[in-house]
DNA sequence: GAGTTTGAAACT
DNA sequence: CAGTTTCAAACTC
């Protein structure tokens, strides 16, 4: 089974039904699932003339095939509705049959397909105006003919007119079987196929910007990952090209399918260059494997997020070769880190666009292509990553990034990368990959080291830590042609984003690790660089052979709830530059030290926390960690306490003067109220439930203290006046001298006392005022008793 | 901005 | 482990 689920963007006036479809070569028990996101496609009247002459097209291509499923097997179409005022119209309609569907579809599919080898349909609709777009891949049994993957691509594609008109790609057949689609209900794979262009039912929306409809794009690629079989269609549209619009059919090999159309080809970056392609959002491409072992698994989740950063990861067929990235294209805009070891190179690029893509590649690609319009770093076969290493990347126009490779030796079979994004405050995609050196497998971890926009909060992989992970598998792709582009495993950031802390995303193969994605929280980006000083490092200092990175989602929550704490509105975290002078940020003292990151624009001296002190600072680090093995690990934790999580300090503080009000205080700092781990003194950082009762307490303890204080002074200056004068302890009259009354017992006993009116004071639920009222007058009254004492016993 | 205060980290 | 020193941030003026 997999689902598809179609989000459409907020606002959008959305027209085109996704086309998400997936499917995978599954055994009777084997399930895939797919969801995959579907927002701001926007399409003007002009498209669906294109789109209906697409239709025409692939109708005369169409075999008057459709893809058929068997009997047994079920093919589930979920709808739900999210939106019901952006899909109201739509209207799936079958003879005397309507039903709404809503503009939030979510399509699962479950073919029962015997076949070993899968074919797969990419379906790509980028739209513009800021729109989302997508590649949406169908895996489909081999034996399916072409016909029927652009039948079944066809089929779900349903758009919608700005006027409201509602329009269905494909047409077909009346004779299937009724749309059972409801608002939850599922439709069979028959059913899809019946679904018709149909009038919206209001039909009034003819008041569209026409501005909004420029740049709308659709593209379509049908592919087929099997050369045998296999072949591309590519479907472009745009209103303001209409006789631009491309057909293409790219065959992957010998396409044994005869495709009379006459075959344009269109790039991304033409498509930019016409307008058609915006620089949207990542595409989701879920490929084929031509050999799937396991459950396949498919799980692309709705994007909440606006501008997701793109992700593609490419995995390689070609088991055998290691993972390798590959450097940074040699273009003029590319800066070489300052790798450390030097062996080995990857790259991190910061773009200049927001949409962001990441590609891992064993095939041999060229080194270091890039595309302007289409930002993607290639990391070709000939080049293994190197862990440990930082690269450093630069883009003309944006912050230099790095990039650090580090290596994970015992995360078992979970591989991470983290992929640094730029300062936009899209989501910051972190993703494993497993390279395989000499037969073993290796971890390998991209982590941003230097966005200057955000700081990364690496996680470990949950996989690797607990079974209950949630893992996603992504199906290999058998990659024939070295250069085929269809093995390209796009993994949406809209869908990363949305995933799981610590949910995996799997690959059959086996070149491509889990996918480790991080919540949302913990990445803080930083936009506004003239506020604050942009291009701060927030590297991550540490490997994980510590076991650091691991579970932390901070090295150090509560600088890092200070920084919350200054945090904007927009969440963006700023980061304050250090001052160090005399630890050479290399001691905990130092705030970027011990957030895990490297002093970037910081007003430090002789500051040693950079990558040309690497080595020093590994030992500086070795070092926190023999005196305090957590040292790096986030003191702010949480607590289980009346089954309700609290954040609280690990450590507590231990404030002696600043009440636990100011900032000294770690706690205070961190917004969290003092903790019993706490030993601080006269501490009024208290839960407001629970400041009456601890404050009073606190007031007795300080009290206390000072009761003791007072003795312990008098007694040093008794010690004192001893070297010069030394009182007799009875007085010329025989009589004892008052200090000798401040016994160790007195102090005791007058600490019970004040102690014992702080309990009364509670009992009686006195406010604060009058229980201090309360001990202070406890308090006199002991010194006056005291006092008292000293003149009987001089009197007497 | 200089000086002071503060408490964590480092050290003994 | 407790006491002391060092350190850098927080705070005050």
């Amino acid at each position: 089974m997999f689902t598809m689920s179609l989000n459409k963007n907020q606002g959008s006036r959305t027209v085109v039904e996704p086309v998400a479809l997936g499917s995978q070569t599954l055994s009777d028990t084997e399930l895939s699932s797919l969801t995959l996101t579907h927002s701001g496609e926007q399409y003007a009247a002009n498209d669906y003339e294109t789109l209906a002459n697409i239709e025409a097209e692939l109708e005369c291509m169409n075999a008057e095939e459709v893809m058929t499923t068997e009997e047994e097997n079920s093919t589930i179409i979920e709808v739900n509705n999210e939106n019901d005022a952006l899909l109201s119209d739509v209207v799936l309609t079958d003879g005397q049959q309507q039903e709404r569907v809503p503009s939030t579809t979510s399509v699962q599919i479950k073919p029962n397909v015997s076949h070993t080898q899968s074919q797969s349909i990419m379906i790509v609709s980028p739209a513009a105006g800021g729109g989302a777009s997508q590649i949406l891949k169908i895996s489909h049994p081999a034996s399916a003919s072409a016909n029927q993957l652009q039948s079944l691509a066809q089929s779900l594609i349903t758009g919608k007119s700005p006027d409201g008109n509602i329009v269905q790609i494909r047409s077909t057949p009346s004779n299937k079987q009724n749309i059972a689609a409801k608002t939850s209900g599922n439709i069979t794979l028959g059913n899809v196929q019946n679904v018709k262009t149909v009038q919206s039912v209001s039909g009034k929306r003819t008041s569209h910007n026409v501005q909004q409809n420029r740049n709308v794009y659709t593209k379509m690629i049908l592919t087929n990952t099997q050369p045998q079989t296999g072949q591309q269609v590519l479907i472009a549209s745009s209103p303001e090209n209409q006789q631009g619009q491309t057909i293409k059919f790219l065959s992957s090999g010998s396409s044994n399918l005869n495709m009379n159309s006459p075959t344009k080809t269109i790039t991304f970056a033409q498509a930019q260059q016409m307008g058609l392609l915006p620089s949207n959002k990542v595409q989701h491409i879920l490929p084929s494997s031509q050999k799937q072992t396991g459950i396949i698994v498919n799980k692309l989740v709705q994007s909440t997020s606006a501008q997701p950063a793109k992700l593609t990861i490419v995995p390689n067929s070609a088991v055998k070769s290691p993972t390798k990235i590959l450097p940074a294209p040699a273009t003029g805009s590319t800066k070489s880190g300052n790798s450390q070891t030097g062996s080995l190179s990857s790259t991190s690029k910061v773009m200049h666009q927001n949409p962001q893509k990441v590609i891992i590649r064993q095939s041999s690609l060229k080194s270091g292509v890039v595309h302007n319009n289409n930002p993607i770093i290639r990391i070709p076969a000939n080049q293994t990553i190197g862990t440990n290493q930082v690269h450093q990347l630069q883009v003309p126009g944006r912050q230099v990034q790095y990039v650090r490779l580090v290596s994970t030796p015992s995360s078992g079979t979970s591989n991470v990368v983290t992929v640094g994004k730029t300062k936009t405050p899209t989501a910051l995609q972190t993703v494993g990959v497993t390279q395989k050196i000499s037969g073993q497998q290796q971890i390998v971890k991209v982590v941003p080291l230097n966005t200057g926009s955000q700081t990364l909060r690496t996680v470990a992989p949950k996989s690797a830590l607990s079974g209950n992970s949630q893992r996603l598998i992504i199906p290999a792709t058998t990659q024939i042609g070295n250069q085929s582009k269809n093995n390209t495993v796009t993994i949406p950031a809209s869908a990363l984003s949305q995933l799981t802390s610590g949910q995996a995303v799997i690959s059959t193969n086996s070149n491509v690790g889990n996918i480790v994605v991080l919540p949302a929280q913990y990445l803080q980006q930083q936009t506004d660089d003239s506020k604050h000083k942009s291009q701060q490092s927030t590297p991550t200092l540490l490997n994980n052979s510590q076991g650091l990175i691991g579970n932390s989602s901070s090295l150090s929550e509560s600088k890092m709830s200070r920084s919350f704490n200054n945090s904007e509105t927009n969440g963006i975290r700023p980061r304050k530059p250090c001052n160090c002078t005399k630890s050479q940020c290399l001691k905990l003292y130092c705030d970027c030290f011990a957030n895990g990151e490297f002093c970037h624009m910081c007003n430090c001296n002789n500051c040693s926390n950079n990558l040309g002190n690497e080595e020093e600072r590994q030992r500086a680090i070795k070092s926190c960690l023999e005196r305090n093995p957590n040292a790096f690990r986030p003191k702010i934790g949480k607590g289980r306490d009346t089954g309700e999580d609290i954040r609280r300090h690990n450590k507590g503080c231990n404030c002696k003067r600043s009440g636990c009000l100011k900032n000294y205080c770690e706690c205070y700092e961190a917004k969290i109220p003092c903790s019993e781990n706490c030993k601080c003194v006269g501490c009024r950082n208290v839960e407001e439930s629970t400041l009456h009762k601890k404050s009073l307490k606190d007031l007795a303890e300080a009290v206390e203290v000072r009761t003791a204080q007072l003795s312990l002074n008098k007694v040093k200056m008794q010690q004192m006046s001893d070297a010069t004068f030394r009182p007799p302890a009875i007085s010329n009259t025989g009589a004892r001298q008052p200090f000798n009354f401040l016994t160790d017992k007195v102090v005791e006993m007058t600490c019970q006392c004040l102690m014992a009116q702080a309990e009364e004071a509670e009992r009686n639920m006195f406010d604060d005022e009058t229980s201090e009222k309360l001990i202070i007058e406890e308090f006199g009254r002991c010194l006056k008793e005291i006092i008292e004492s000293a003149h009987k016993a001089e009197a007497t």
